[in-house]
DNA sequence: GCCAACGTTGGC
DNA sequence: GCCAACGTTGGC
């Protein structure tokens, strides 16, 4: 079993939406960059934990647990021409992005990012890394337990 | 809105 | 395969 942190924009989908959804589960659809499809593509199992994390907002940060509950197919928004993810190359023989389904276990409080760079433990972390971008990133097991269990 | 970082594209 | 131009991310 890995662990991730995934972030979303909560303009877009954020924790209370998926909250109201469906057995708390979203697709997480929308991701165009390769080294995250990969992750979920090739590493992501059910099971795995996930931080869920609010990026591009007011308050950025840790907000909630989460895990996976579907392995990667195709995301359905590069097939729809009306949606900005659409991907004319993508066709239904050869979809080039892939989502998982994700299920939020619990709302936690916002741990932002300044509480979690003020913790020598988590110094590694890559969503605290100078220009990071990416949206999906490996988690350290010694990590995970740090903030579920000392922070949360 | 700014801008640093970094991924992608496309001409050569 | 190089790399300049361009686009996007995301904290501030």
């Amino acid at each position: 079993m890995r662990y991730w942190l995934m972030k979303t924009e909560p303009s877009v989908v954020g924790i209370d939406h998926v909250l109201a959804m469906k057995n708390q589960t979203v697709d997480w659809w929308g991701v165009r960059n390769y080294q995250a499809r990969n992750f979920m593509r090739d590493q992501m199992q059910v099971g795995d934990k996930v931080f869920f994390y609010h990026s591009s907002c007011p308050e950025p940060g840790i907000i909630g647990l989460a895990e996976v509950v579907k392995k990667a197919y195709p995301d359905r928004t590069q097939f729809d021409p009306s949606s900005p993810y659409s991907d004319p190359k993508a066709t239904a023989e050869n979809p080039r992005w892939v989502n998982v389904d994700v299920r939020v276990v619990k709302k936690t409080r916002l741990i932002g990012l300044d509480e979690l760079r003020a913790h020598p433990e988590l110094a590694n972390m890559r969503v605290l890394q100078r220009g990071n971008r990416l949206s999906i990133t490996p988690v350290d097991p010694a990590e995970w337990k740090f903030i579920t269990e000392k922070l949360l």
